[in-house]
DNA sequence: GATTGATTATAAGCGTGCTTATTATATGTC
DNA sequence: GACATATAATAAGCACGCTTATAATCAATC
């Protein structure tokens, strides 16, 4: 505890991990998980039904994730899944009624986690932070970019 | 590419993951985690050995994990458990002759991870970040401590 | 119409964390 | 010495991420 290894991965590490037991434990009487709720934002975003790829690139996890996270969010009340009447390949999900009903609240929570976390920090500091952070995953994706891809040509969108 | 939500805790959740990943792809002919990467750290740091109950102490998992992170290590030759000679129910952990070989190798693969990872930001905002993140967790383990104090005067009838 | 190749979702199995419960051993108190 | 309590390690089972592999369906081409 007193003199702790405060390297760049233990720091993130430590930080992401109190944040989530943070947020869940303070939303524990809903039953909901971090994972869930980064899920159910993203649902719920997305005006219409979503397929599961596109929430598997929205959430920038693997597809075989989303399934078994919406297998859970479906035996516990907080999606559907329904087919889609134009592709038969396709489960468009979709937030339930109860889900609709209570995001107001799991967001007013989730900010007030946020404020506990950044507490004591002035705006300037708060801007530095979230901007650091965003500048590590821009720098990290773009080098596992590089690394996935080899050394292909410049890319042309 | 990705103008996103950029809240706190997803935030953290996307920069710890990419820092892991980036770390394991540059390790991975180790075939070492980011998670038996801290274990070695801090395995060695100890200069003698060391019960698994301090492990989790250090490391701040719950005992359970760090007895089948060991259990993995030890299957992989990065660690060797050792009986107490004066308590039969410690099993000492120590790093083997492999693990300290090579130490200073993947020491040196963290900090490249790191230093591209803070690519672009000046000291001023590399120590912003890391000062930032570290009050983040002690905000948040105190409030922790708080609740858990709490919960303890509540929970007696 | 049949074949080929993509895409969508899922299955199987692993790593890392958790909660809760169990076993073996130490330690303090009567 | 016997008993109650605390501690060290592990077991069982879950959530959530991953890799690799498979089935069903769509789209395009022959």
């Amino acid at each position: 505890m007193e003199n702790r290894n405060d390297s760049l991965g233990i720091l993130l590490h430590e930080a992401a991990r109190a944040v989530r037991k943070a947020f869940e434990r303070r939303v524990s009487r809903h039953g909901l998980s971090s994972a869930q709720w980064r899920m159910l934002v993203t649902v719920t975003k997305c005006a219409e039904a979503t397929t599961q790829a596109r929430l598997a690139d929205l959430l920038e996890i693997e597809p075989i994730s989303v399934s078994r996270l919406v297998d859970r969010m479906e035996a516990a009340g907080w999606v559907e899944r329904r087919p889609d009447p134009l592709d038969r390949r396709v489960r468009l999900v979709v937030p339930t009624d109860r889900a609709r009903a209570v995001h107001a609240e799991i967001r007013a929570m989730a900010d007030e986690v946020y404020g506990e976390a950044l507490g004591g920090l002035t705006g300037e500091q708060r801007q530095a932070l979230l901007g650091g952070l965003s500048r590590v995953i821009a720098n990290l994706n773009e080098a596992a970019g590089q690394v996935a891809q080899g050394v292909e040509q410049d890319d042309n969108r």
